[in-house]
DNA sequence: TGAATATATAATAAAATACTTATATAATTA
DNA sequence: TAATTATATAAGTATTTTATTATATATTCA
Protein backbone atom coordinates (compact mmCIF):
# COMPACT_ATOMS: atom_id res chain seq x y z
CA UNK A 1 0.00 0.00 0.00
CA UNK A 2 1.03 3.96 -0.66
CA UNK A 3 2.73 6.29 1.67
CA UNK A 4 -0.64 8.46 1.85
CA UNK A 5 -2.41 9.71 4.30
CA UNK A 6 -6.38 9.65 4.65
CA UNK A 7 -8.35 12.46 2.83
CA UNK A 8 -11.17 13.91 4.10
CA UNK A 9 -14.25 12.73 1.88
CA UNK A 10 -15.76 16.08 0.94
CA UNK A 11 -12.21 17.47 -0.53
CA UNK A 12 -11.56 13.93 -2.19
CA UNK A 13 -15.23 14.79 -4.04
CA UNK A 14 -14.33 18.24 -4.77
CA UNK A 15 -10.87 17.18 -6.64
CA UNK A 16 -12.12 14.15 -8.32
CA UNK A 17 -15.20 16.12 -9.72
CA UNK A 18 -12.32 18.62 -10.89
CA UNK A 19 -10.17 15.06 -12.33
CA UNK A 20 -13.53 13.81 -13.79
CA UNK A 21 -13.20 15.97 -16.86
CA UNK A 22 -11.52 14.95 -20.03
CA UNK A 23 -9.26 17.74 -21.21
CA UNK A 24 -8.81 18.43 -17.15
CA UNK A 25 -7.44 14.99 -16.45
CA UNK A 26 -5.81 14.98 -19.16
CA UNK A 27 -4.03 17.94 -18.40
CA UNK A 28 -3.11 16.79 -15.30
CA UNK A 29 -1.42 14.58 -16.50
CA UNK A 30 0.66 16.26 -18.66
CA UNK A 31 1.29 18.64 -16.03
CA UNK A 32 2.63 15.84 -14.23
CA UNK A 33 6.04 16.19 -15.58
CA UNK A 34 5.94 19.57 -18.20
CA UNK A 35 5.48 22.86 -17.64
CA UNK A 36 3.13 24.11 -20.10
CA UNK A 37 1.77 27.39 -20.76
CA UNK A 38 -1.86 28.27 -21.90
CA UNK A 39 -1.18 28.37 -25.36
CA UNK A 40 0.37 25.32 -25.71
CA UNK A 41 -2.80 23.89 -23.96
CA UNK A 42 -4.54 25.70 -26.43
CA UNK A 43 -3.05 24.38 -28.88
CA UNK A 44 -2.93 20.57 -27.87
CA UNK A 45 -6.66 20.52 -26.93
CA UNK A 46 -8.14 22.33 -29.77
CA UNK A 47 -9.65 24.31 -27.31
CA UNK A 48 -10.58 27.63 -27.16
CA UNK A 49 -8.29 30.48 -25.45
CA UNK A 50 -11.21 30.76 -23.18
CA UNK A 51 -12.35 27.07 -22.60
CA UNK A 52 -8.73 26.28 -21.29
CA UNK A 53 -7.91 29.18 -19.02
CA UNK A 54 -11.33 28.25 -17.20
CA UNK A 55 -10.19 25.14 -16.91
CA UNK A 56 -6.63 26.18 -15.25
CA UNK A 57 -8.97 28.81 -13.57
CA UNK A 58 -10.90 25.70 -11.13
CA UNK A 59 -7.83 24.08 -11.25
CA UNK A 60 -5.67 27.24 -9.49
CA UNK A 61 -8.80 27.58 -7.15
CA UNK A 62 -7.77 24.24 -5.31
CA UNK A 63 -4.76 24.43 -5.49
CA UNK A 64 -3.90 21.52 -7.54
CA UNK A 65 -1.60 23.90 -10.24
CA UNK A 66 0.49 26.46 -9.55
CA UNK A 67 1.28 29.24 -12.39
CA UNK A 68 5.35 31.09 -12.63
CA UNK A 69 5.22 33.99 -15.41
CA UNK A 70 7.91 33.97 -17.43
CA UNK A 71 8.27 36.86 -20.20
CA UNK A 72 5.21 36.64 -22.24
CA UNK A 73 3.30 33.62 -20.84
CA UNK A 74 2.33 31.90 -18.09
CA UNK A 75 3.47 28.41 -17.42
CA UNK A 76 1.43 26.23 -15.13
CA UNK A 77 2.60 22.84 -13.22
CA UNK A 78 1.19 21.03 -10.37
CA UNK A 79 1.34 22.39 -7.05
CA UNK A 80 3.45 19.59 -5.09
CA UNK A 81 3.03 21.84 -1.97
CA UNK A 82 -0.62 21.41 -2.10
CA UNK A 83 -1.59 18.34 0.81
CA UNK A 84 -4.02 16.40 -1.47
CA UNK A 85 -0.79 16.13 -4.05
CA UNK A 86 -0.35 12.94 -2.64
CA UNK A 87 -4.20 11.76 -3.51
CA UNK A 88 -4.19 13.39 -6.96
CA UNK A 89 -0.37 11.54 -8.26
CA UNK A 90 -2.32 8.17 -6.98
CA UNK A 91 -4.79 9.00 -9.44
CA UNK A 92 -2.40 10.29 -11.92
CA UNK A 93 -0.58 7.58 -11.49
CA UNK A 94 -2.66 4.91 -13.42
CA UNK A 95 -3.33 6.99 -16.63
CA UNK A 96 -1.17 6.74 -19.88
CA UNK A 97 1.71 9.68 -20.41
CA UNK A 98 0.58 12.85 -22.29
CA UNK A 99 4.04 13.43 -22.65
CA UNK A 100 4.08 12.80 -26.78
CA UNK A 101 1.23 15.45 -27.08
CA UNK A 102 4.00 17.93 -26.31
CA UNK A 103 6.70 15.76 -28.28
CA UNK A 104 4.16 16.17 -31.26
CA UNK A 105 4.02 20.09 -30.71
CA UNK A 106 7.90 20.65 -30.54
CA UNK A 107 8.66 18.41 -33.85
CA UNK A 108 5.52 21.32 -35.14
CA UNK A 109 7.84 23.76 -33.90
CA UNK A 110 4.89 25.39 -31.36
CA UNK A 111 6.54 24.37 -28.51
CA UNK A 112 7.19 27.19 -26.40
CA UNK A 113 10.79 26.74 -25.05
CA UNK A 114 11.85 30.08 -23.33
CA UNK A 115 15.43 30.22 -21.40
CA UNK B 1 4.15 1.66 -6.79
CA UNK B 2 0.76 -0.47 -6.79
CA UNK B 3 0.31 -2.99 -8.80
CA UNK B 4 -1.75 -1.43 -11.86
CA UNK B 5 -2.49 -1.46 -15.12
CA UNK B 6 -3.10 1.52 -17.34
CA UNK B 7 -6.08 2.69 -17.84
CA UNK B 8 -7.61 4.97 -21.27
CA UNK B 9 -8.04 8.81 -20.29
CA UNK B 10 -11.58 8.61 -21.39
CA UNK B 11 -12.58 5.94 -19.03
CA UNK B 12 -10.97 7.41 -15.92
CA UNK B 13 -12.74 10.52 -16.94
CA UNK B 14 -15.96 9.08 -16.89
CA UNK B 15 -15.28 7.25 -13.61
CA UNK B 16 -14.02 10.03 -11.55
CA UNK B 17 -16.73 11.71 -12.60
CA UNK B 18 -18.93 9.57 -11.06
CA UNK B 19 -16.67 9.50 -7.90
CA UNK B 20 -16.88 13.18 -7.91
CA UNK B 21 -19.87 13.54 -6.29
CA UNK B 22 -19.72 13.29 -2.37
CA UNK B 23 -22.58 11.09 -2.05
CA UNK B 24 -21.59 8.30 -4.33
CA UNK B 25 -17.93 8.30 -3.32
CA UNK B 26 -19.28 7.93 0.37
CA UNK B 27 -21.60 5.31 -0.81
CA UNK B 28 -18.46 3.95 -3.29
CA UNK B 29 -16.28 3.66 -0.01
CA UNK B 30 -19.39 1.79 2.62
CA UNK B 31 -19.81 -0.74 -0.03
CA UNK B 32 -15.95 -1.76 -0.90
CA UNK B 33 -16.08 -3.51 2.58
CA UNK B 34 -20.04 -3.95 2.93
CA UNK B 35 -23.34 -5.22 1.18
CA UNK B 36 -25.70 -2.91 1.75
CA UNK B 37 -29.47 -2.22 0.36
CA UNK B 38 -31.21 0.59 -0.77
CA UNK B 39 -32.98 1.55 2.18
CA UNK B 40 -29.78 1.35 4.04
CA UNK B 41 -28.18 4.16 2.15
CA UNK B 42 -31.41 6.11 2.24
CA UNK B 43 -31.09 5.69 5.81
CA UNK B 44 -27.63 7.08 5.80
CA UNK B 45 -27.31 9.25 3.41
CA UNK B 46 -30.67 11.08 4.25
CA UNK B 47 -31.73 11.32 0.63
CA UNK B 48 -35.02 10.07 -1.05
CA UNK B 49 -35.37 6.90 -2.57
CA UNK B 50 -35.50 7.72 -5.45
CA UNK B 51 -31.99 9.95 -5.52
CA UNK B 52 -30.19 6.88 -3.71
CA UNK B 53 -31.52 4.83 -7.03
CA UNK B 54 -30.39 6.62 -9.15
CA UNK B 55 -27.15 7.46 -7.66
CA UNK B 56 -27.09 3.44 -7.96
CA UNK B 57 -28.30 3.36 -11.33
CA UNK B 58 -24.89 5.51 -12.80
CA UNK B 59 -22.50 3.26 -10.77
CA UNK B 60 -24.35 0.38 -11.99
CA UNK B 61 -23.96 1.71 -15.77
CA UNK B 62 -20.88 1.70 -15.58
CA UNK B 63 -20.44 -1.44 -13.85
CA UNK B 64 -18.91 -0.40 -10.41
CA UNK B 65 -21.10 -2.15 -8.24
CA UNK B 66 -23.27 -4.87 -8.73
CA UNK B 67 -26.68 -6.00 -7.11
CA UNK B 68 -28.12 -9.22 -5.58
CA UNK B 69 -31.48 -9.44 -4.95
CA UNK B 70 -32.60 -11.04 -0.94
CA UNK B 71 -36.27 -11.97 -0.26
CA UNK B 72 -37.36 -7.92 -0.20
CA UNK B 73 -33.95 -6.56 -0.81
CA UNK B 74 -31.81 -5.94 -3.21
CA UNK B 75 -28.06 -5.59 -2.05
CA UNK B 76 -25.54 -3.63 -3.62
CA UNK B 77 -21.74 -4.23 -3.34
CA UNK B 78 -18.74 -3.13 -5.43
CA UNK B 79 -18.59 -5.23 -8.83
CA UNK B 80 -14.87 -6.77 -8.55
CA UNK B 81 -15.04 -8.10 -12.02
CA UNK B 82 -14.78 -5.06 -13.46
CA UNK B 83 -11.65 -3.79 -15.61
CA UNK B 84 -11.12 -0.81 -13.23
CA UNK B 85 -11.89 -2.20 -10.22
CA UNK B 86 -8.09 -1.68 -9.31
CA UNK B 87 -8.40 2.16 -10.36
CA UNK B 88 -11.27 2.34 -8.29
CA UNK B 89 -9.38 0.73 -4.82
CA UNK B 90 -6.51 3.16 -5.43
CA UNK B 91 -9.12 6.02 -5.52
CA UNK B 92 -10.81 4.58 -2.11
CA UNK B 93 -7.87 3.55 -0.44
CA UNK B 94 -7.15 6.95 0.66
CA UNK B 95 -10.91 7.71 1.86
CA UNK B 96 -11.46 7.43 5.46
CA UNK B 97 -13.44 4.32 6.49
CA UNK B 98 -17.64 4.81 6.03
CA UNK B 99 -18.09 2.04 8.40
CA UNK B 100 -19.12 3.98 11.26
CA UNK B 101 -21.94 5.08 9.65
CA UNK B 102 -23.25 0.99 9.34
CA UNK B 103 -22.85 0.16 13.03
CA UNK B 104 -24.50 3.56 13.86
CA UNK B 105 -27.51 1.84 11.79
CA UNK B 106 -26.85 -1.58 13.41
CA UNK B 107 -27.54 0.79 17.08
CA UNK B 108 -30.52 1.98 15.90
CA UNK B 109 -31.87 -1.32 14.54
CA UNK B 110 -32.25 -0.34 11.50
CA UNK B 111 -29.87 -2.70 10.01
CA UNK B 112 -30.93 -5.62 7.21
CA UNK B 113 -29.28 -8.18 8.26
CA UNK B 114 -31.33 -11.19 5.87
CA UNK B 115 -29.80 -14.47 6.71
C1' DT C 1 -54.39 -14.41 -5.77
C1' DG C 2 -54.28 -9.84 -3.60
C1' DA C 3 -51.96 -6.66 -0.54
C1' DA C 4 -47.75 -4.97 1.09
C1' DT C 5 -43.03 -3.83 0.54
C1' DA C 6 -38.72 -2.46 -1.71
C1' DT C 7 -36.85 -0.60 -5.57
C1' DA C 8 -36.85 1.41 -10.33
C1' DT C 9 -38.24 4.52 -13.73
C1' DA C 10 -40.29 8.69 -15.97
C1' DA C 11 -41.19 13.41 -16.25
C1' DT C 12 -40.14 17.66 -14.84
C1' DA C 13 -37.88 21.47 -12.53
C1' DA C 14 -33.81 23.44 -10.51
C1' DA C 15 -28.99 23.90 -10.19
C1' DA C 16 -24.40 23.43 -11.76
C1' DT C 17 -21.17 23.27 -15.50
C1' DA C 18 -18.98 24.36 -19.83
C1' DC C 19 -18.54 26.77 -23.89
C1' DT C 20 -18.77 31.16 -26.79
C1' DT C 21 -18.09 35.97 -27.75
C1' DA C 22 -16.54 40.15 -26.24
C1' DT C 23 -13.63 42.72 -23.44
C1' DA C 24 -10.14 43.66 -19.79
C1' DT C 25 -5.63 43.23 -17.76
C1' DA C 26 -0.86 42.99 -17.45
C1' DA C 27 3.63 42.26 -19.01
C1' DT C 28 6.70 43.05 -22.91
C1' DT C 29 8.84 45.14 -26.55
C1' DA C 30 9.53 48.75 -30.01
C1' DT D 1 4.87 55.60 -23.85
C1' DA D 2 2.16 53.12 -27.37
C1' DA D 3 1.39 48.81 -29.58
C1' DT D 4 1.57 44.00 -29.17
C1' DT D 5 1.00 39.64 -27.05
C1' DA D 6 -0.60 36.24 -23.73
C1' DT D 7 -3.87 35.35 -20.53
C1' DA D 8 -7.98 36.34 -17.59
C1' DT D 9 -12.54 37.64 -16.81
C1' DA D 10 -17.51 38.66 -17.69
C1' DA D 11 -21.90 37.86 -19.63
C1' DG D 12 -24.82 35.03 -21.90
C1' DT D 13 -26.35 30.61 -23.60
C1' DA D 14 -26.47 25.71 -24.05
C1' DT D 15 -25.80 21.44 -21.90
C1' DT D 16 -25.54 18.31 -18.18
C1' DT D 17 -26.55 16.85 -13.70
C1' DT D 18 -29.35 16.36 -9.67
C1' DA D 19 -33.39 16.18 -7.01
C1' DT D 20 -38.51 15.89 -6.68
C1' DT D 21 -43.00 13.96 -7.40
C1' DA D 22 -45.65 10.55 -9.29
C1' DT D 23 -46.03 6.09 -10.91
C1' DA D 24 -44.55 1.38 -12.34
C1' DT D 25 -42.50 -3.06 -11.45
C1' DA D 26 -41.33 -7.09 -9.12
C1' DT D 27 -40.95 -9.96 -5.22
C1' DT D 28 -42.86 -11.61 -1.01
C1' DC D 29 -46.14 -13.01 2.09
C1' DA D 30 -50.81 -13.75 3.89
Amino acid sequence: MDVQTQIEMEKAAQILKLLGDKTRLSMMKLLQNNECCVCELVEIYKASQPAISQHLRKLRDIELVKERRKRHWIFYSLNKENSYYQFVLNVLESLPSEDERLKELEKQGLRINCC
